[in-house]
DNA sequence: ATTATTTTATGCGAAACGGTACAAAATGAG
DNA sequence: CTCATTTTGTACCGTTTCGCATAAAATAAT
């Protein structure tokens, strides 16, 4: 893996401080949360921080990225090509309600859309990694449904780009209506018409 | 209108106000807004600020709620029953896209979805108000599709409560991507395929 | 004119903010 | 052991933050 380094050894993983940090992150948005807080609940002091990560915007990029390539993680899962279309994108919103439906106070929604969007005007990087995010998890679902239209799943001649785009479409809505205080019962009622919708009426 | 009142008058318009507000806080979101630039941004010292409209979360509330409203005079216009739903569809998304592609350095997409979601956990008075104005916004096409079942415009036994909910998750996704820097072109393509997934390909 | 009332403007103050300097501590290399 | 290197912890810096205290200004009531 990585081999033994000179100086003083790391008291702290730097993947478990990066997971810590986005709890905070997710509860209170980029600008509301203080390096302050950080520090707690990572257990760093500033300086390690600042060592390990850089400013308060770098480390914000760092959980960004890593929540982005948990998140295509997820869909890959999801998107079993074993299975129908239909289940694919049952499992793909089952497992994002089962990820924005956590809080402790409040569901959580999505971490990207309910805390980089925020900041999406004031910092470019933001807004790129914000849209690379989006970009990617479109192509995972229309590459699953390009092989759909293969085997007869949709019809021929479907529109995979779009229908790709407004099955994302979905569960950006169930992001933003978790992080609005939506029940349960409403977002998978939601999730159900989308599939629906997209994969024609069972 | 208002009687006159006693003592000094007031050297500026509440409403104006708000709409300046509102312009910072659409961009910068609410705990990256400082009362300085409010105060910047409206003209008025910090306690003008402070004695007509109360602290910053009140002042953000106020803006909500008349950004609320105004969507909601938007959408009744968009939703004109003397044209069809298809066309009705088409102008909420045009509207929408309309303000949302509006900005500065970047596109600034929703000022609810956008600004809000992100104070959604830890103040819950946004949370709330946010959760009302995604709902009215859902009753609203609700009402107009309703409306056209009874026409014939949809069909027979169409339910109307969950595609109303699918068009507003198209428009969730419109804002969350004009907010991400996809452009108009890319959006306006999500829109029309979003009305030929709920009102059938033309 | 005097008084009561409300808004404006200056400026304060205590706290929180992001970030860093510096020295102590902990390791590997020689 | 000695030195170079890296991380850790304390303490600090200048700035910004939110909110308010206070007094001047502008109006209506009397």
């Amino acid at each position: 893996m990585s081999e033994k380094k000179r100086g003083r050894p790391r008291a702290f993983d730097a993947k478990v401080t990066l997971e810590k940090a986005r709890e905070v992150f997710w509860d209170r948005g980029f600008a509301g949360t203080s390096l302050d807080t950080l520090s707690a609940a990572t257990q760093l002091n500033r300086p390690s921080l600042y060592g390990a990560f850089g400013d308060k915007e770098a480390l914000y990029l760092d959980v960004m990225e890593a929540y982005r390539a948990e998140s295509m993680d997820v869909l890959a899962d999801a998107l079993d090509p074993s299975l129908p279309l239909r289940d694919n994108l049952a499992n793909v919103y089952k497992s994002a309600l089962k990820i924005y439906l956590h809080g402790d106070t409040a569901a959580r929604g999505c971490f990207l859309i309910s805390t980089a969007t925020a900041e999406a005007i004031q910092h470019e990087r933001v807004r790129d990694l914000l849209r690379r995010s989006l970009a990617d998890f479109d192509d995972a679902i229309e590459q699953r449904m390009a092989l759909a239209v293969e085997r007869g799943e949709l019809p021929e001649g479907s529109d995979v780009h779009m229908l790709a785009r407004l099955a994302s479409a979905v569960m950006h809505s169930l992001a933003v209506r978790a992080r609005a205080g939506d029940s349960r019962r409403t977002l998978e009622a939601l999730a159900k018409s989308g599939i629906d919708m997209i994969c024609g009426k069972a």
